[in-house]
DNA sequence: CAGGCTTGTTCCAGTATATGGAACTATGTT
DNA sequence: AACATAGTTCCATATACTGGAACAAGCCTG
């Protein structure tokens, strides 16, 4: 064991705190945290401390813990200055146009895909139902796609995280499967989600890759399954990879020699050399 | 100086970092951090590649910073699981019916308000053009309504802090002008945004204090001076006082004795102790 | 195109700060 | 009343943060 010596010392820590309780379904309390992370408790219960101060996490009168407001100022930030989210608006806008169903952009970060836009027809939705909210990679249309694009080292390293729970019967239950259908899906270019995150919901995805950005995700089109049959979803596949490669393309131009939001002079060493 | 010796020792500089970024126009450059925070050189290198490890921060091609999706999923739970904004979600809809304009919801946390939730007409806005968002308190209708709850060492304490930027001809220059206003409103129970932040735009506030939650904010209709009147905003003034005291109280017995949403066994001590 | 300037990166000895085992207090349970 | 459970405090120790200073690399400017 002891191989990825969490490099990042007390913040890791305290950034391993804010996951167990942001993802928790409810309030948590100390012993809570203390078991789902096997810390002492005096180093716990110091950096719940400073959580709280810091805003981070809110401690309830029953002295549990939920997540602050103070994220929530910081992810305004992060969402409305997204050049990635801002630049593939309109492609999202036209898929739901051409499709008539609920698109999604997301972004793969470990073994996550993190949902950063969304359109779908009732608008009556706010805070778009799932913006900001994180999936597994492994059985979501995004997730897959997003994998099929990572090389594969990386796609080892991350997939070696994962947990493999099954959602519905058709989830992945291993790696070996996964593997085979990134596969077929790295010679496809799309990926399906084949009710494999939720039963009677399907979609499909196409990967969208800036390596200069780190920055791996991918867009799809979401259906029920009932409405949307599996026919259908791959009429639309290339529809979905035409918008993900125009996403891809305009992300390129505008971030290279770019100005325009935030384009800022470029630069480019020899090498990316970022602090480690 | 080092009155208030940020006692939250590495979190609390990371946190810095993370304000520095997330709140500035555009991404920041290794400098521009540095000289906002006045940290050694070698120290902010290390904690800049430890939230870019963490995912807290991304670092551009041109090396420059900004915030990091990891802050989306944080935020996702933090915003959807919580439960004064589902609560007050009714009383601001029927606000929002009741005067046509648009209704907020913010929470005050230090000397700014962040906006929780929006209700207004045209729901084509999605994550809610400005949930996240933070203002200063000193010249925001609620903001103010929360400022006149808090007792008078806390007012201070907090206003001591303020920068009191002139965002229009309007808005407060001192704490003296704002001290004098929040008299007026503790007799008042409701606070006006008299073009105070933004020209064109005023709005009539009350404070929704629940101390058992350490939660201090309130709600407001706001709307453009050319088709809202002050004698306008005066009229609404009892809706929303009634509004703020409506969920002031729903947060009262939702939480003591309750269970509903996550209400846990309040075990509730001789006195409120938090880690410290 | 050489010299100065600004920006970012690396190194390392010193020490402040986080660590974590263990004892303690308070609350609830049998 | 004794036990069990949950949370809080304490403190010697060492790890991980500190921050000065040197280094490397792009960028002017004369």
């Amino acid at each position: 064991m002891g191989r990825d010596t969490e490099g990042t010392g007390t913040l890791g820590k305290a950034m391993a705190v804010l996951e167990v309780v942001a993802m928790a379904e409810r309030p948590q309390r100390f012993t809570d945290i203390l078991m789902a992370l096997r810390q002492p408790r005096g180093t716990l219960h110091r950096l719940l401390g400073h959580l709280v101060e810091e805003g981070l996490l809110v401690q309830r009168p029953d002295l549990s813990y939920e997540p602050g407001l103070r994220l929530l100022k910081f992810a305004y930030r992060s969402w409305s200055g997204n050049r990635f989210r801002e630049i593939a608006a309109p492609y999202l806008l036209k898929l739901h146009q051409l499709t008539g169903e609920t698109v999604h952009l997301g972004v793969l970060r470990e073994t996550e895909i993190i949902y950063v836009d969304k359109v779908e027809s009732q608008q009556t939705v706010r805070m778009s139902s799932q913006i900001g909210k994180a999936s597994p990679a492994y059985c979501t249309g995004i997730g897959k796609a997003a994998l099929s694009v990572l090389p594969s080292s990386e796609l080892q390293r991350i997939s070696a995280r994962m947990e493999f729970r099954p959602f519905t019967p058709k989830t992945h239950r291993s790696a070996e499967t996964l593997y085979a259908e990134i596969a077929e899906i790295r010679h496809d270019g799309h990926a399906f989600d084949r009710e494999e995150h939720e039963a009677e919901i399907c979609c499909v995805a196409a990967p969208i890759s800036v390596p200069d950005h780190d920055l791996i995700g991918g867009i799809s089109v979401t259906g029920p399954s009932y409405r949307v049959s599996l026919a259908q979803l791959t009429a639309w596949a290339q529809d979905v990879r035409k918008a993900a490669a125009d996403i891809e393309e305009e992300l390129r131009i505008r971030s290279g020699p770019g100005r325009e939001t935030g384009g800022e002079t470029p630069r480019v060493r020899s090498d990316a050399q970022r602090p480690r």
